[in-house]
Formats: C-alpha cells, sequence, structure tokens
DNA sequence: TTGACATATCGACACTCATCAATATATACT
DNA sequence: AGTATATATTGATGAGTGTCGATATGTCAA
C-alpha cells in the first residue's frame, strides 16, 4: 500500500470517536475484547467492539494475540507514530525554499 | 474544543481521499477554487470541492483569502502539525516504564 | 446597468458505515 | 459427551456524507 492510502486508512481510523477511544485505552495495555466493552462503559455492545478492532487489525494499528478464549490487543504505537510521520512529511514543504509564492497574487505569504 | 474533539476531525479531514489531495495540493502554494478543479483534473466539480474547502476550513486546516472574485486557499501546515501532536502525545506510554516490550509477549500480566 | 466570471449554497441521490440483535464459531471446563 | 464463556460473523437498519446539477450570491469589467 502506498503512503498516501496509509494515512488515510489511518484518517478514518482515528476519525471515528469509538474506535479513537478504544485506540486509546489499548495504549500501551493488553486488553481483551470484554475488558473494552466494560471500559467503554456498556455503551457499546460487543459486536460493535469487535467489528472496530477488526478495521484497526487490518490498518495495521494493533497487535493481536490469542490466550485461550481471549483475544488480547493492544495499540501499535509505532505504526501511529509512522503513520503521523506520513502525514507531516507528506504536506509540509520539504526545504523552506518550497514555499511558492503566487506571483498573480499581489502580497500573499505562507503563514 | 478539546483534544479527542480536533484530532477526531483531523481524521476525518484526511480520512478522505479527494481531501486528502485537496490538502496535499494546497501544501505550500495559495490556490483558488477554480485551480484546485483543475489540478484535481476534472475529476471532481467545483461544488463538490467548495464542500471540502469549506470542512477543512472549520477544521482550522486551511487559511483563506479573498482577492476580488477569487478565494485563495493554502494549508495550515501549523495545524497539522498540531493534530500529529497530539494524536502521538495522546497514543503514546507518558512515560518508558509505560512501554510495554512488543517482542516479549509470551507474559502477559492481565487483571 | 448589464454581462461575465468565481464561488457558495441548496436539494437530491447514492453510498459508506456505525450500530446492534441474533447467530455461529471456538475454546475451556466438568 | 455436554455446558459455559469469549469472540467473530451475519443481516438489517439508520445516520452520516460525498457527489453533482441547479441556483444563488458576490465581484469585476465595460
Amino acid at each position: 500500500m502506498d503512503e498516501k492510502q496509509l494515512y488515510i486508512n489511518f484518517g478514518k481510523a482515528i476519525g471515528d470517536e469509538t474506535r479513537a477511544t478504544i485506540m486509546e485505552s489499548l495504549c500501551c495495555v493488553w486488553l481483551s475484547v470484554n475488558d473494552l466493552v466494560e471500559t467503554l462503559g456498556e455503551s457499546v455492545k460487543q459486536p460493535t467492539v469487535s467489528h472496530h478492532l477488526k478495521v484497526l487489525e487490518e490498518a495495521g494499528l494493533v497487535y493481536v494475540q490469542q490466550v485461550g478464549r481471549n483475544r488480547y490487543y493492544t495499540l501499535n504505537r509505532r505504526a501511529v507514530q509512522v503513520c503521523c510521520n506520513v502525514v507531516v512529511t507528506r504536506l509540509q514543504a520539504l526545504t523552506e525554499g518550497d514555499v511558492i509564492p503566487l506571483d498573480s497574487i499581489p502580497v500573499l505569504d505562507i503563514p
């Protein structure tokens, strides 16, 4: 997958409030699906949580490990760093000299 | 707006391919709406571009400047940096001690 | 003022997707 | 074997939104 599609999928992932909450909950700790349902205060049902976890897994944003009947998830923080880095890289001037003023406009400075 | 809502809106913004393309096109240059339509290769009509620009403007991700009949937009690269920084901050271990070694998965300390 | 141009807004449509109840699948325990 | 637990999957539904044609608004020029 190319860089652009990578960060678009990343955007879709963090662009939903429930998924954002799940990602924050999975930061630096392993949680089972039911743990997550409990963490979310029963406001989201188990199938919904499973659905979001599948999305996150397919986006490479979580690690999964099966232990007995439980499936534990944790955030792939490295992937988050990579995605953010790609975004910033593609949306910033490569060098200071890349700032392009538009001739046809009197005085327009890039903020 | 709180940090979480900020980066959720940021995710929604970059989570759409057309908007992502627009943001990349607006990086480091001022473009009018018609310039953008042309840049996008006529694959997207003007009302659609205006719609996306409105979304980006409300998310604080673009600067706008009116010159005569034209409305020029450019990417607010500082805002992009801030959003990415917020995401990384909220999705990373606060201290090194919180880091879970991803390689040594066998041992799971689940409450 | 009239006409031409640039952009925003409106209304409608189609499509994506978040959600959940019901069900299926898988594993553990007795 | 059977029962209980944990999670995934299915199917349906509703909300959200990307898209565009048509139209409105605003600006400049003659």
